[in-house]
DNA sequence: GAACTCACG
DNA sequence: ACGTACGTGAGTTCC
């Protein structure tokens, strides 16, 4: 049988991952796409090939000789961007760690190397596989050489293969014409000229007539299109040159030796460093056979007998520290994890419900567990507060809450993830343990491997507690963690738990009359498109707007025409259709949305629980999720109406109160700016202050427009001001815009210091802070690319200002319902939105609880402008706000 | 599952 | 020159 021989062209495979991927990057900041994307396709070929030899050849990064003629001609190459230039060492070392050889050599470009090795090892009776994005090289294709080049269409990557034949075919050339083909038609991203205004067509129509650039020019005067005749006559050195461009070289003076190219194994211990570092956890599994996954396993036992899990839950209750993770989805217990440590040892148990281990015990146990004083480790405590109520006061560590403090940018705080980052372990993923499977179908499916996902997660929990703690001290924020973040976990918990009363009938109603409107505009639609389509596919209503009914505006988004609501706002008053959609829209967003959508999340109570999410923003808001219940309508009034069937239980009222234009008051106290400041000591409109101040007229001539306009840059100085963003809002020009920015920054010129320094904070430390302490990072300013890194500069002026307001609140949220147990009220905090809170306030606690707010929240940060807020009672939210 | 749209602060 | 305002979650369509 045939030696195999796998040739890899690296630059050009690792550039093609570098764009085809999304950008990877390692807990470090380092990027890590390309090289993923490039052992990604390694291990598919070795998978496809099983060949015996491999070799990857790399450009120095000296230009050559062929570079330098062709700079001559057409300037310099883009830059490679330092996203992927700093992969492409790393990927050498990786290659390295693996045992594979890699080939450069001055003077000669990879693709040199690639031809002179291949014709080597085909003269020696090997087969040959050469692998590059370049179709360059497909000249060296013959009976026992393929060129494989990878091809990503719609996500999906396919390997188209060459052999001579296949060349032939889809060329209709050999492959040593290809040479010639490329001279004449030139190749922009491999900077050959070519001929110029001969084009593929052109050039292999020529090919196929006379075999050759040289036998044309000998027969230029009888070539066809004037235009490649005279390309010929006038430019047959561009020609001849770019023939030489594009030949291969396969004579390079490179010394190789196969027998260093030879596979062995590739997954070497050195490599295994290498992909954890990398943090590539899919790759990890491929090294299980060499035995070095994690030793945690060695401490973990499935635990099926009720005996021992006495026996044990006894032992547990008497250490000082215990990690515990109670597993739960939908209101069901799938298992517990329980991990201590016994005579210096570490112990970690998984408890499935079965047999006398009921759900009911379990969940009795980790009760006792946190109530007993021990010092709980776990991974999400407010989960595991949905089947117990526990004192506000006791001592709980919740890793996830500690590591987003830390990172708070991550979609997902995982174990495996902790794991790595404050442990130094590599543990398997849940989906390495249980697939794709849900944890309610791995208990029935996937026993065992459930057993040990617990354990993982409590073991995780007790042994990161004390790595992330010292992290957030180090980080200055241990007391956001123990003060601010703990204490609100459970008064989250609590919210979630009392949930919100909705009157079941009167939002059927409310959908049943949207209905009738939404069945009328449908009809009106069709009609007046004159076809039945689906309003509702942005696709379907383009081609019907833009292109049946020719309304100007077309194209927009990247997929076609965009119908966005302020697109579709600039026709309406020339087209009564479009009118009717927008109405359409804003029906059916309130019928799915609401009207349906939240009928489904009504309990047998009558009340809605929705989950408040205290690990998913950048910036330290909360979020709300299932039902979201922060963009209950509010903005137009038939939205607004939907609010009506939020309702107190009898006997009680809503009390609202939210802040006062919280976030320009954080950024009056953060700048100090002394003109803001006392802007806000004197003024009650501010917006119109603003106006008054910027436009230099008496406050009582600021014309409504004016207020507006300083409302926008309000605004927009909290977004992180643009001048293009402030243009689009107020739809005025971009000079105009600047100059209310460069107005405003005069008016307020500590604002513009405060928020430059911001920048430069967090390009020089990475990140910027509240005045809480509450990190965020900005990578997006070391990002080469413009976009990203003015994208960066926004969010680095922005977060400190949205984050500090979201602390304020956290503090009165916490204060407020700490005062409404300790007086005894029966009154409950029901919802927070961002700036706002919704007491469900007992009729004859109304007073109490007003002046409790009214202190709380007033009084949750000391700041050099008043903290404001507004307050309402109501009967339900719609009157209460 | 990505893209689009739209609800909120 | 590049092409956007900051922070979210959910429903629908379509590949």
């Amino acid at each position: 049988m045939r030696e195999k021989i796998l040739l890899i062209d690296g630059h050009s495979i690792l550039n093609r991952a570098f764009y085809g991927l999304p950008d990877l990057t390692n807990s470090e900041g380092l990027h890590t796409n390309a090289i993923y994307g490039f052992l990604n396709i390694l291990f598919k070929m070795m998978e496809e090939e099983k060949p015996d030899y491999l070799t990857v050849a790399f450009d120095l990064s000296a230009p050559t000789f062929r570079h330098k003629m062709y700079d001559a001609y057409k300037g310099t190459r883009r830059p490679m961007p330092q996203e992927l230039r700093q992969q492409v060492p790393v990927m050498k070392d990786v290659l390295g760690a693996m045992g594979v050889p890699i080939l450069s050599m001055e003077g000669y470009e990879a693709d040199d190397l690639l031809g002179t090795i291949a014709k080597r090892s085909e003269a020696k009776g090997m087969d040959v596989t050469v692998l590059s994005g370049d179709r360059d090289l497909l000249q060296l294709a013959t009976d026992h050489i393929c060129i494989r080049i990878p091809k990503t269409k719609g996500g999906k990557t396919t390997i188209e293969d060459y052999f001579a034949k296949d060349v032939q075919e889809a060329y209709q050339l050999s492959p040593l014409q290809i040479i010639e083909l490329k001279a004449l038609m030139g190749d922009t991203a491999d900077n050959i000229p070519g001929l110029p205004g001969v084009g593929e067509k052109t050039a292999t129509k020529l090919l196929l007539e006379y075999g050759s650039v040289e036998n044309a020019h000998a027969h230029a005067e009888e070539i066809k299109p004037n235009k490649a005749k005279n390309a010929f006559l006038e430019h047959y050195d561009l020609a001849v040159l770019s023939k030489d461009l594009a030949t291969i070289r396969i004579d390079s003076p490179v010394e190789y030796d196969w027998e260093t190219a030879r596979i062995h194994d590739l997954y070497t211990q050195e490599a295994y460093e290498f992909f954890k570092e990398l943090e590539f956890k899919n790759f990890l599994s491929r090294f299980e056979e060499t035995g070095n996954t994690s030793k945690a396993e060695e401490h973990f036992a499935t635990i099926t007998d009720f005996a021992k899990a006495e026996e044990l839950f006894a032992l547990a209750q008497k250490k000082e520290r215990v990690g515990l993770e109670l597993l739960e989805e939908k209101g069901m217990i799938l298992g517990l994890g329980l991990a201590y440590e016994e005579e210096g040892d570490l112990q970690v148990y998984g408890m499935l419900p079965q047999g006398f281990v009921t759900e009911a015990y379990l969940l009795d146990k980790a009760k006792m567990l946190c109530q007993q004083g021990n010092a709980v480790a776990s991974l999400n405590v407010k989960a595991m507060l949905r089947h117990m109520d526990l004192d506000h006061h006791t001592a709980m560590f919740d890793a996830q809450i500690a590591a987003y403090l830390l990172n708070p940018l991550k979609s997902e705080y995982a174990y495996d993830d902790i794991a790595r980052e404050y442990l130094g372990e590599m543990l398997p993923a849940k989906e390495d343990l249980l697939g794709k499977l849900s944890y309610s179908k791995a208990a029935a499916e996937k026993e065992e491997e459930l057993a040990k996902s617990v354990c993982y997660m409590a073991y995780t929990a007790l042994k990161a507690r004390q790595p992330l703690l010292e992290a957030l001290e180090a980080a200055g924020m241990k007391k956001l963690y123990t003060d601010m973040e703990m204490p609100l976990l459970f008064t989250l918990s609590d919210m979630e738990k009392e949930g919100i009363r909705v009157n079941a009938e009167e939002l059927k109603e409310y959908g049943e009359k949207l209905q009738v409107r939404i069945a009328e505009l449908e009809k009106s639609i069709w009609q007046q498109a004159g076809e039945e389509f689906n309003i509702n596919s942005p696709k379907q209503l383009g081609v019907i707007l833009f292109e049946k009914l020719q309304m100007p505006g077309g194209k927009k988004t990247k997929t076609g025409y965009s119908t966005a609501a302020d697109v579709l706002e600039k026709l309406a008053a020339d087209y009564a259709i479009v009118s009717d959609i927008l109405e359409y829209r804003q029906l059916t967003k309130l019928k799915s949305t609401y009207a349906d959508g939240l009928a489904g999340y009504i309990d047998e109570g009558g009340r809605i629980h929705s989950t408040f999410n205290q690990t998913i923003t950048a910036t330290g808001r909360i979020s709300s999720t299932e039902p979201n219940l922060q963009n209950i309508p509010v903005r137009t009034e038939l939205g607004r109406l939907l609010r009506k069937v939020f309702i107190p239980q009898d006997g009680y009222v809503f009390l609202d109160a939210d802040y006062s234009q919280i976030e320009l008051r954080v950024l009056a106290h953060m700048s100090g700016d002394e003109k803001l400041i006392q802007a806000y000591r004197e003024a009650q409109d501010i917006h119109r202050m603003t106006a008054s101040q910027v436009f230099h007229i008496p406050f009582e001539e600021v014309t409504p427009l004016q207020r507006r306009n300083a409302k926008a840059v309000n605004f927009g100085i909290v977004y992180g001001i643009s001048s293009f963003g402030l243009s689009q809002d107020l739809s005025i020009t971009r000079k105009e815009a600047e100059q209310y920015i460069k107005n405003y920054f005069e008016t307020y010129p500590k604002i513009k210091g405060f928020l430059d320094n911001l920048v430069q904070q967090a390009k020089d430390e990475g990140y910027v802070s509240t005045m809480f302490g509450r990190r965020r990072p900005v990578p997006e300013l070391k990002s080469s690319n413009f976009m990203q890194r003015s994208f960066g500069e926004r969010v680095a002026m922005n977060s400190p200002i949205q984050g500090t307001a979201a602390d304020i609140i956290k503090i009165a949220m916490i204060q407020v319902s700490r005062r409404l147990k300790e007086e005894n009220l029966k009154s409950r905090l029901i919802l927070q939105i961002h700036d706002e809170l919704l007491i469900e306030t007992a009729e004859d606690e109304v007073e109490q609880v007003s002046a409790i707010l009214e202190q709380e929240m007033k009084g949750a940060a000391e700041l050099s402008v008043s903290l404001e807020i507004d307050m309402h009672t109501g009967k339900s939210w719609y009157e209460a706000k």
